[in-house]
RNA sequence: GCGCUUGUAGCUCAAUUGGAUAGAGCAACGGACUUCGGAUCCGUAGGUUGAGGGUUCGAAUCCUUCCAGGCGCGCCA
């Protein structure tokens, strides 16, 4: 709708601006106002063109209008505010007309064109032998996100977890859980049952801290690394065993948290292992490589450090080892060339900004094509706060609101209904927010179930389905012609008709929250309209037929929203 | 020292990327018809957008100088 209106708009005004010298109107574009009372789509063109045209905004305006006005078929009223903005007030007709076209569609998401753009989103990218904290929701959630919205709208996507699974950390867990494991396996009984990440955590942790003090078990660490990256047999086999034992609790919250990463998503630090030799090798022949102190490095000159002198990108070390950098441009080489990506969303913490920063440069500088998008995040307090903990007491507060509320619900309803409400709750309290500043931790903020909050969502959706369900009704086969006959619904259906439009903004800027913003003002419409229309109490079987059929697609578009973000829309709750 | 980032209502956040009278939620207070779920709705109150200067028809947004917080800066990832 909006696009036959800007070209139609283009079409009425071309004359008009040609007559005043203006050939470049091409980006002229509608906006929705703020304010609902200043119509459905406002023009600033005027103010805009006013310069070039070398005559008044408010003059130009006038003409404006002039010309759209007569165009009876589209709008009720055009008219001028303020100094110089066009308000297009549409016709009830082109709303009804729009909006059924788009309820009878399967795909309400505009798709890309051409297939779209193979697109690699990173996420996640958790270290091995480390719980989740709080701090890693975002990246997760956020990916996660990310790559449904880039997927909902025809791109190709490839999710990557790109897992800490090949530095330092990893050869200390195995020096000392590798006593451990043996005796484990000794006894005979089942590891993964035996061994928790917890426990995994703690070796590493004693082991980090044994190795500040005592030089000779940082030397056993540092050989377990050579051996390790060397290919040695046992100890690859301890390694291995040890990942599968992280991930393993790292997957029962993917799971819990419905995230869409899998084993076939792992993309860790090992993955690379044998393409880092090609990398440098590669970079040697760009002429960018430099040894410095014995370690080879790229110097670029936009990069100062501490003392103003060129910052280098330490692509392999004076010991012969390959860092972390070398990694990233290994991925950053496999996901262009041997994935083909066109896009490469990497959804991490700000504080490595500066150094995926540095990599693409040295990918530019050295001819590794690629479209890098980062989004860097920003770090936050409350790292001690573990995301199971965090999930299960969510889970749990929200158990009592449904047993306070619902308690008519099987007990298990009431154990799915909270499952969903309180991981729900969770995610939409991060997902909903955008700025990057820091702030403190609080388990009440993440856990409110009122207000805008995903159970608002939630709820809406599932006294839709309520509605229905006492009509008899089924909701998803239902299908009438929707008519205007109060502004709630018309309010409503305008809304209904920008869910494509934000999905897209999700994906071009990379901010969930835009979905999350739109969504709540799509149910607070949707309340207004459950509050003044009534449903199945309406005499007239038009109109509550097209009440109906709002409802319905209310509700489709709500589902879509929240799965989306990864939430879970019940039917009851 | 250099760089990045943030500062909006008591608190947590928005503001269609330069547009109209800066909007929501929470907390506070006051209301909601014998109709579809009160996890809801409506209303009241709350602001010098950290401060100053500049750019223009128009600034929370762009430039500049300060103030305050957070983060990063050679072999950890």
């Amino acid at each position: 709708m909006k696009k036959q209106l800007i070209s139609l708009i283009h079409q009425r005004l071309k004359e008009l601006f040609t007559s005043y010298g203006i050939e470049d109107y091409g980006f002229i574009d509608v906006q929705v106002p703020p304010d609902k009372t200043n119509g459905d789509f406002s023009l600033n063109a005027a103010m805009k063109l006013a310069k070039a045209a070398k005559c008044a905004p408010q003059k130009l305006a006038a003409e404006m209008v002039a010309r759209l006005e007569t165009e009876k078929d589209w709008f009720s009223k055009v008219e001028m505010a303020g100094p110089g903005f066009i308000n297009l007030y549409l016709a009830d007709r082109v709303i009804e007309n729009s909006f059924n076209e788009l309820a009878a569609r399967t795909v309400i998401v505009e798709q890309a064109p051409a297939g779209g753009e193979k697109t690699v989103v990173d996420y996640s990218s958790v270290n091995i032998a480390k719980q989740m904290h709080v701090g890693h929701l975002r990246s997760t959630i956020i990916g996660d996100v990310l790559a449904r919205v880039i997927e909902e709208l025809g791109n190709p996507v490839v999710r990557q977890n790109h897992l800490g699974d090949w530095g330092l950390p990893m050869a200390m867990v195995i020096w000392k859980a590798e006593p451990e494991i043996a005796a484990i396996e000794k006894r005979g009984v089942d590891l993964t049952s035996e061994l928790t990440l917890a426990r995994l955590e703690e070796l590493y942790k004693s082991a980090s801290a044994e190795c500040k003090e005592n030089p000779a078990a940082a030397t056993a660490c540092h050989d377990y690394l050579v051996q390790l990256q060397q290919g040695d047999k046992a100890l690859l086999d301890l390694w291995h065993k040890i990942i599968r034992i992280s991930m393993a609790e790292v997957y029962r919250i993917y799971r819990l948290l419905d995230v869409k990463l899998f084993e076939e998503n792992e993309r860790g630090e090992s993955f690379y292992r044998d393409m880092l030799a090609d990398t440098v090798a590669e970079l040697g022949k760009s002429g960018k490589l430099v040894e410095s102190q014995g370690a080879q490095c790229v110097f670029l000159e936009e990069f100062k450090g501490k003392d103003g002198s060129p910052l280098p990108v330490i692509v392999q070390k004076s010991d012969g080892g390959f860092n972390y950098g070398t990694f990233d441009l290994a991925g950053l080489r496999y996901r262009t060339a041997t994935l083909g990506a066109q896009r490469i969303v990497y959804v991490t913490d700000a504080r490595q900004a500066l150094h995926f920063k540095q990599i693409f440069a040295v990918a530019r500088a050295a001819g590794i094509l690629a479209v890098p998008d980062v989004k860097p995040l920003k770090t936050r307090s409350g790292e001690n706060v573990k995301l199971a903990d965090l999930l299960s007491e969510a889970v749990e507060r929200a158990y009592q609101v449904v047993n306070e509320k619902n308690p008519g619900l099987s007990e298990e309803q009431k154990q799915q209904v909270a499952r969903t409400v309180g991981i729900g709750a969770v995610k939409y309290a991060d997902l909903s927010q955008n700025r990057n500043n820091d702030y403190v931790f609080s388990f009440d903020r993440m856990l409110a179930l009122n207000g805008n909050t995903a159970p608002y969502l939630q709820y809406a959706h599932a006294r839709i389905c309520s509605i229905f369900r006492r009509a008899g009704l089924n909701i998803d086969e239902f299908a009438a012609a929707a008519v205007i006959s109060q502004r709630e619904e018309r309010d409503l259906m305008v809304k209904l008709m920008e869910f494509s439009a934000a999905v897209s903004a999700v994906a071009a800027e990379l901010r969930p929250h835009i979905l999350c913003n739109y969504l709540y003002e799509l149910a607070v419409c949707f309340s207004a309209f459950y509050d003044k229309c009534p449903v199945l109490s309406c005499e007239d079987e038009k109109i509550k037929a097209s009440r109906l059929m709002i409802s319905s697609f209310t509700r489709r578009t709500l589902a879509k929203g929240l799965e989306l973000l990864g939430i879970s829309a019940p039917r009851e709750m």
